[in-house]
This record gives C-alpha cells, sequence and structure tokens, in this order.
RNA sequence: GGGAAGAUGCCCGAGUGGCCAAAGGGAACAGACUGUAAAUCUGUCGGGCCCCGCCCUACGAUGGUUCGAAUCCAUCUCUUCCCA
C-alpha cells in the first residue's frame, strides 16, 4: 500500500493512498457499512455521493453470513456490489461495545454474538484470518478497547494487551500479506504517557497505517481533542493516520488539523435514522415542528440529491409518518455532508488556507 | 317495538367507593446518539401557580347516596349488537 503526501498545511497533509480498489484522496471520511451495507443507500448512492471507502466490520460478518460466505462471493466489494475501496474494523470495538457479552483473556476475546448467543472466539490470529477470508484492502489489527473513564490499570492492562495481538496480528498478516494492508492501533485512553508508549510501540512494529483506537468511548469532547492533539503527531508521518469512530464534523475538522488522514463514524447514518440533518449551522432534527412549512432544502447550496429534490416540509412529513424514505433522504444528505467536508478539508490543505476554512465549513 | 352491552384525557384502552389528574399503547412535542446489538432510546404529555408542593377543571348529561364517587342509585342523551 503506498501512501504519498502532496501537500501540508499546519500539521494537517493531504495525500493519496493506493489501494486494490483505487487511490483515496485523503484526508478522507469512510461511510460506516457495519455488515456489508450502508444502511440506506444504495451503491449506486454511495459513488454519487462520492464515497471513497466504505467500512465494515469483522465481528458482523463473522457472526452472519460468515467469513467463508463472503470470501466465496468474491470478498466484501463485490459481495456488496460495491467494488471499492474497504476497510475491515477487527471487532475490537465489540470488545467495548458488546461489553457484557464477551471475555477478554491474554489468548483473545469470546464472544456470545448478539444474534443467536453462539460463541465466537476472535483471537488476533483468527480476526487476521478473518479479515483476509472478508477480504478489504485494509485490515485492522484486534485491539482492547476499554471505556475511556475506566481506572488506569485497565486502560494500561488493554494497551499491553492491544500490543502484544497487534504483535501477533502482524505475524499472523505477514504469512500471507496478500494485497492488504494491516493498520495498527494505539490505546491508552486519556492518560498522555500510556498514548505515547502506546504510538512508539506501534511505531516500532512499521505498519503500513496506524489508527488512534479507544476515543469516542465516554469521554467530553475537550478530552478527545486533547488526546487526538497529542497523539496524531506521535505516529509515523508518511504512514496514513487513523482516528477510529470519530466524529463530529468540528471533530473531523480538528482532527485533520491534528494531522489525521482518515476517518469513519456512524454518525451521519445513524443521525439520518433519526431525522438529525447535519448542516453548516450545525444538526437539525427534521422532525422538529419548525420545519413543517419550511420549502427549503436540508441544507442551501448542497449538491446531495435530497437537497436537489425534496423540501424539509417534505422530509418531516415523511418522518412524521416514520416513512423509510425519511431515513433514506437524511441519509443521503448526511452521507455527502460528511463527504463535501472532507473535500473541502482536502481543497484547503492543498490551497494552504486551512484554518480560514476550517471556520467557514461548520460554524459551531 | 323488545332486549343486551357500552359511553374514560387528542385517539385506543385499563380502572368498578378513598393509595386516581386516572395504568398501558398510539399520536404529538422535545432531547440523546461518535471504530452500529440502535428505522433505537429517554423525557414531557388537562390547565394554572410562589411548580420536589398547592389550586382549579375533569372520566356522556343532570340529580342523588356517601366523610369521600370515574367507580353506587335514578333519569336523560347518544352508540353498538341481537330479536321482531
Amino acid at each position: 500500500m503506498q501512501f504519498q503526501l502532496q501537500a501540508s498545511d499546519g500539521r494537517a497533509r493531504a495525500g493519496l493512498l493506493d489501494t486494490p480498489h483505487g487511490t483515496v484522496k485523503t484526508p478522507f471520511f469512510m461511510v460506516v457499512g457495519t455488515a456489508a451495507s450502508v444502511k440506506g443507500m444504495t451503491v449506486d448512492q454511495l459513488r454519487a455521493a462520492k464515497t471513497q471507502v466504505v467500512l465494515s466490520n469483522t465481528y458482523h460478518l463473522a457472526v452472519r453470513p460468515g467469513p467463508e460466505a463472503v470470501r466465496n462471493r468474491g470478498g466484501l466489494a463485490k459481495f456488496m456490489g460495491w467494488n471499492g475501496p474497504t476497510l475491515t474494523d477487527s471487532g475490537g470495538f465489540q470488545v467495548f461495545s458488546l461489553a457484557k457479552k464477551r471475555k477478554v483473556t491474554q489468548e483473545g476475546v469470546r464472544f456470545n454474538n448478539h444474534i443467536d448467543g453462539k460463541e465466537l472466539f476472535l483471537t488476533p490470529e483468527r480476526a487476521v484470518e478473518i479479515q483476509q477470508d472478508i477480504g478489504a484492502d485494509i485490515m485492522m489489527c484486534l485491539d482492547v478497547c476499554p471505556p475511556a473513564k475506566a481506572p488506569r490499570d485497565d486502560i494500561q492492562k488493554s494497551m499491553l494487551l492491544t500490543h502484544d495481538w497487534a504483535k501477533r496480528c502482524q505475524a499472523k498478516w505477514q504469512e500471507n500479506p496478500g494485497g492488504q494492508a494491516l493498520f495498527g492501533i494505539a490505546q491508552g485512553a486519556l492518560f498522555e504517557d500510556l498514548r505515547q508508549e502506546s504510538a512508539e510501540y506501534l511505531a516500532s512494529l512499521d505498519f503500513p497505517g496506524y489508527a488512534i483506537g479507544g476515543v469516542a468511548v465516554g469521554e467530553d469532547t475537550p478530552d478527545i481533542r486533547r488526546i487526538v492533539n497529542f497523539t496524531a503527531p506521535l505516529l509515523p508521518a508518511h504512514k496514513p493516520r487513523y482516528l477510529m469512530g470519530v466524529g463530529t464534523p468540528a471533530d473531523i475538522i480538528a482532527g485533520v488539523q491534528a494531522g489525521v488522514d482518515m476517518f469513519d463514524c456512524v454518525m451521519p447514518t445513524r443521525h439520518a435514522r433519526h431525522f438529525q440533518a447535519f448542516t453548516r449551522e450545525g444538526p437539525i432534527n427534521l422532525k422538529n415542528a419548525k420545519f413543517a412549512e419550511d420549502d427549503g432544502p436540508i441544507e442551501e447550496g448542497c449538491d446531495c440529491e435530497t437537497c436537489r429534490s425534496v423540501s424539509r416540509a417534505y422530509v418531516r412529513h415523511l418522518a412524521l409518518l416514520n416513512e423509510l424514505m425519511a431515513s433514506v433522504w437524511v441519509t443521503l444528505h448526511n452521507v455527502r455532508f460528511y463527504l463535501r467536508l472532507m473535500e473541502k478539508l482536502r481543497e484547503a490543505i492543498l490551497a494552504g488556507r486551512l484554518a480560514e476554512a476550517a471556520g467557514e465549513l461548520y460554524r459551531v
């Protein structure tokens, strides 16, 4: 995997990332399609929104339809009809989100899956194997993602285990790398010394890319900013940096300014299903009565299909009736909003005017 | 014409003497959501106020029984069903 830096502006960077499914312009936002589906969008719509990378999940695809099934259908990108660049998360986030359904040992994570309770034992090696079957362009190391406010002791143990697993993932991956890249994930929660230790250790392993994990798992926004600002520069400059699971448009702008190249978040798609739309002026809830007679688009000047086609009043009407299309219309807008934000951030970096642009892009 | 059942807050619907401004749904109104167990979850939801408490108005209408009634009695109005 080739990563070429084209320009920088402060600590922010713009570059090109080559994947087996095409070249990606950085910084970029990955649309989340956990189970090989971006909820509420067809692949044509993803392309129309200028999606670059779709993210899916090891845990979910391992549970259903199973890694072999995905492999036998030609791999994730083909299976879902997307045929573009993809990344799979390792299941590390489910250590956090499915805390009640798993048990972590030195060996790995034992899940009782959320569908039928059947056991899924994810070791670092198994997580890589599954991701090789799924066939995404970028795989993630299995990590241990603790809640941000866990005691320091737990954070440190999780970090050390994550380091051990990173090494094991890497060894497994190197047996048969193919065209896939494997990224390491730094942990350490809100402790700067641990963050530093984690970043340095992972850097020593020499991965094709590095992620900041354990963020947006219960901490406040200022803490997210602080840790991202602290950690991003510690990750190798010539490799892509990925801030996992973040975030709000403001978080992303701050992340780009801190030197992060890759983002993903469920926010645009999930919020859309809850009728919350993103705009330059901040999020709006389209179910609110005040939009009942609003004939304008969700966002003036937006080039998405929704804003070109229907009004706020219409989307609110659909939302009140819980029409499927209400969620679809907002999803189309929100995804395009995020992707367009990234396009503009990249343009600003290339033009060397990120600082001015940042304030205009999202006034919240 | 005869008989039966029933009328509860915006809607549906519990409640059958005090713990009832009245369960539970729905609607409406608002909020939350950050590597998706989420088309989910939470709050408000008769009115007013000096709003962790008090005062009004309320369970078809009117009158009555009772210390006390959505709950018991009488009459009336309306609805549904059955028989002619």
